[in-house]
Formats: structure tokens, sequence, C-alpha cells
DNA sequence: CTGAAAGCGCTTACAG
DNA sequence: CTGAAAGCGCTTACAG
């Protein structure tokens, strides 16, 4: 394994010179450049990344935090950890993927060994309990998720109290006047999956604000509970003359589920729900929805951290609530 | 940030003693060692990892190299990438996710920079281009999937041409004597995903073999390509007795498409396929099916990997395909 | 435009 | 049982 002691060496030069040639911080003469270059592409140079980050204190390395969690669907949490990975990427990182059952001890265990310049959290819960730990690392995190707390953090995440007003006039604007909303499953709520009920209760208060009726269920996470619950719902609120599902195994389950039925969309029913289009088009959905872009929130949460890295004051800590954007599919009258 | 020489300050002792009792390579007298310990905990001292693998020329990390490709379903995939990173971390290693669209590239850089001690690849083709590049790192590799030369390497994949045989058997013996086969999207075959035509050409040979009739169908990868090529493929086929699935997107599919068409599993159809335990629960597949455990080959691959890297020559390359359990769940006749 | 040297934070023979 | 020292492969003031 070549050296840059053995490059310096072919290229006739000293150590400093060649790491100046590769860094590009100081001018160096045509010749020796080019004899450098030769020098490299003949002995197989890389730089030591471990060297280079012992010298420099950056590791180039971001680490992605995130469990998963049975009462999640994972074509979206892949979608997430793509957008991270390929926008850390374009900016020169790699990704530290963890997965510990352990979140904290595993956000300390990076961040303490210096593994890696800031850390992307997943799935940031009302009360998570990584927090803490982020707070105490020397290193800067993004969150994906909004806390309760949101103090020294930079957070990201679809508004979901717009989203759910902006379905709700929606459909309003149709003339509902009896709808049932699908919240993520019970499971979600007590773990303090704040997206769940700022949602639900968004939801709520702007219906109530237009004298619409609301109807609130939890969806199931796992087969066949999401058919049956769905079923449950439609059987007990046959007035309602809408469904807003906030839920991505409902929602990918619904098309079978009023198939079954003999349910026709919107004749029968209007549907509406919150989706990425991708998820939209490896299942069947083809309903008016909320556009969740987790492809947007991963990469603004890197860009966000990176420059954080750079200039750790370059603004106070920021929450970026993303502004919902409607695709309407037809599946509302 | 502490280092080692805080450490040692603080307890009154040298820099080396520290790091012996960090590593326990040394004994160490009671005392200094409780020394010691006060020392770290009160400075709160964690080794620095790059550092120790400067100095070890062990990185503790694990190169996991993907690419999501649209032919693929997600679930899926991040049931390896869970399995993997899972395995990793009971070993003590950390995962470096690498999702470079240039595969070779990505492992050039990781390998030559020694940011890893090794490499998983996942969804390995036939020709896999990364191959090469694996071939000439330092740090040795674990392929999930079957390249077609495999000298050298160490691979694991389940079995599919005893799948495909055992699958077949199970329909034989129920006295099927015409059957359909829907096997990944055509661009699957085309990008060299070897288990698409490993499990395809083995089911046809064995049923000729049997006298069964056998009609081979690609399975579509997006929404509503899935619908349309299911139905038109049944529709083309009426005397088949039965269908082997072998498509994670058409099976989550199916479902919904033989209720629409007033198919009754297995009264009117039989039907069998492959998929994990996870995958059927997160769908709703009561389907016959061999058991895919990407867990299990996720675990097999880290842990092999682990052990070449510890002895590269503790044994030749290995070559493990799975051998197919058949879980019966009551959907063929 | 270039070099000699110190330093990043560890580990590990070598000596006692 | 413990310490002084060399070395891992880089970067970067400091000097010329």
């Amino acid at each position: 394994m070549a050296t840059i002691g053995d490059v310096a060496k072919a290229a006739g030069v000293s150590r400093s010179t060649v790491s100046y040639a590769l860094s590009g911080n100081r001018p160096i003469s045509r010749e020796t450049r080019d004899r450098i270059d030769a020098a490299i592409t003949q002995l197989g140079f890389t730089v030591n990344a471990g060297a280079r980050a012992l010298a420099t204190s950056q590791t180039m390395v971001l680490g992605l935090l995130l469990q998963f969690h049975d009462d999640e669907f994972p074509p979206a949490m892949l979608q997430y950890i793509l957008a991270v990975s390929d926008a850390a990427r374009e900016l020169g990182y790699d990704i530290l993927m963890v997965t510990d059952t352990d979140g904290p001890g595993a956000i300390r265990r990076i961040t303490s060994s210096n593994r890696v310049d800031g850390v992307v959290l997943l799935d940031v819960t009302h009360d998570d309990p990584r927090l803490d730990a982020l707070r105490a690392a020397r290193q800067p995190g993004a969150l994906v998720g909004l806390p309760g707390d949101t103090a020294g953090l930079d957070v990201f995440d679809l508004d979901f109290e717009a989203s759910a007003r902006l379905l709700v006039d929606h459909l309003h604007g149709l003339g509902h006047r009896e709808i049932v909303v699908v919240s993520p499953p019970r499971h979600v709520f007590e773990r303090g999956g704040a997206y769940a009920w700022r949602f639900r209760d968004a939801a709520v208060e702007r219906a109530a604000g237009y004298g619409i009726r609301v109807h609130c269920h939890h969806g199931e996470s796992q087969q066949p509970a999401i058919e049956r619950s769905l079923n449950a719902i439609l059987d007990e609120r046959r007035e309602a003359t809408a469904l807003i599902v906030h839920n991505d195994a409902s929602i990918a389950a619904l098309p079978g589920v009023l198939r079954e039925r003999g349910t026709v969309v919107p004749r029968d029913l209007s549907v509406v729900s919150l989706y990425s289009r991708d998820f939209g088009r490896t299942f069947l959905l083809p309903y008016t929805a909320v556009e969740t872009s987790p492809d947007g929130l991963g990469r603004e949460a890197v860009q966000h951290l990176v420059r954080r890295i750079a200039e750790p004051d370059y603004a106070p800590s920021v929450v970026g609530l993303i502004e919902p954007k409607l695709s309407d599919r037809g599946s509302t009258a």
C-alpha cells in the first residue's frame, strides 16, 4: 500500500509538497505537479482516510441513525435512507448507518469516538431519547421529524398541520359534511410520533371550524389487521362521504378493501391521503394526496447539516417545515 | 476532548499503561486499573476511532454496497440492509453504507482509502462490474447473490434452483399438469439478475421431467403495469391450474387482482411463491411459499466476512446456497 | 515555489 | 507490573 512518502520519493519531492499538491492548498510548479501525478497513478496511491481524519479532525462521514419500528412501512423508510445517502455523497460525505436498538448509546458511540462529523436522525419522536445524547455531542445534528423541544436543533419535517388543513379545505370546498380520519396505529401515538397527532388534531380543528363532523380512527400496521380495521371503520361510518388516510400501510391496502366492498372512488366515497409519488407507483394509489417528498426532506437535512459542520454559527437553529402540495388525482367529488 | 494522554496524567501513569488497560493486552495491577477507570469516567474519555484505526490498521467498519433499482421492491431491500447492519453491530462493526451509482468506483474509494475492513455486496448480478474492483481490493468481501464467476469470492444466496424444484414437486404431487411461472421483470434478466433465470430454468426443466406444461411470463415492477400484466397472463392461460410467482411486486399485487377476477385460491387456482415471513405480513399473502429469509442470508454473509477478515485463509472461498424451506399456507389443491 | 519538522491520538515491541 | 519511544500516514504552520 503506497503512502504519501512513497509518492514523494518516486517524484523526488518532499511529503509536504505531495500533500499540498493533493489538497491544492498552495501553488505547485507545473513540472513537480506532473511528476507527482505520474507517481500517484504509477503507485496507485490513495490517501489513507483515517490518517487524514486524524490530522484534520474531519472524517467526511455523516452518521445516519435509524431504527425500524414494527408499526412502520418499509418503503417510506428506504426512501429516506437513499435520499440521505445520495445527498451526502454529492457533498463528499460517506454515510455511517447505525441501526442500534439503543439510539442514545449509538449516538454517543459514534460521536465521542469521532467517527463522524455530524449525524442525521430519522423518525424523531416527541420526547426522543436520542436528543440529549445529540445535544451533548461535539458534532451537530439534523433531525427528520419534529420533537417537542427543538431548542438548539436543526429540524426538518413536512408541515403536517398545514397538510391537514389543506386536505380538509379541499373536502370542504367540495361540500363534504362528514368525514373519517384514519390515523397511524395507536402505538405510533404512544411512542411519541408527533406527526400523527399534529395531523389529526389540526384536521379536527379545521373541520370543526367548518362545522364538518369528523370521526377519528387508528389504522393497523400488519396484515390482516390492516384490512380488518379498514373494513370495520367503513362499516361503522357509512354516513361519511370522505376518507382522509394518514397511514402508509392503510392506504396501500385501501384499493383492495374498497374493491372487495364494491365501493367506487369517488362516486361512492372521496379519498385523500399523504404519500410520495414513488410510493404511489410502487402500489396502485390513484388518490388525491399531499406529496410527502422524503427525498426533498432527506436532502434538505443533509445540506443543512453539512453547512452547519462548516460554519457552526451560520444561523440560529432552523426548523424547516415543508409546505404541503396537493396532487389532485381526481379521487374526490 | 480528552485523549489517552489526559487520562494517563490524571491517573498518574504512562499512556501505554492506559492503552493496555483499555485493550486488556497485558496485566494491570488492581490499583492502577482503578485509578485509570476513575480518570476515564471523570474525563468522559473515549478512544478516538481514527487514531486507533491508524495504529492498528483496523477500522472496525464494514462497507455495505447497494443500489436500488427501479425494478426492485423496496421492502425486501430494507430487510437485507437491517440484517447486515444488525449482524455487523453484534460483532463490533459499524456499517459504511454506500449507494453510489458507480459501484466499482465506490468499492475502490472505500477500500483503497482504508475506510473499511471488508465489504458486503448486495444484489450481485451475473457479470457484476463490482467484482473486479473487489478482487483488486486489499479487503475481503462477501456477496449476496450468485455471480457467474465465483472464483476467490465468498458468496451467499438462496438456492433458487432447488427452490424451483421444490415448488414444482409440490404442485406435481397435487396433480397439476399445466402451470404458469411469473418471473421477475424482463429488465432484471437483462441486467444479469441470475436468480431470475436460475429459478425459471430449473422450474421448466423439472416440470418437463414430469411432463407438466409450463408457461413463462414476466412480471412488471411498477403499478399499474403490475396488475395489467397479471390480468393479461391470467386471461391468456385459463387452462393453467397453478401459478408460481417469483416476483415480489407481483405477489404483493396478486391478492387484489384475484379478488377482482373473482378467483378463489386454491379452489379455482393454486398459487405458490417465494417470500419472507415478514414480507408476507406487511402485505396480505396467504400463499404457500419458499421462505427466502433475507435476515439469515445477511447475517451469514457478515459472519463469514468477519471471519475472513480475522483469518484470510481460514478456508477456500465459500459458496453458501441456502436450502429452501416450504411454508405451507394451504394455497394449493 | 519547496522542505524539514511537529503534531493529530493511538498501539505495541522493547526494556526494565 | 510499568514506562519511554517509535511508528501508523497524513496536514500544516514555520522557514527559506
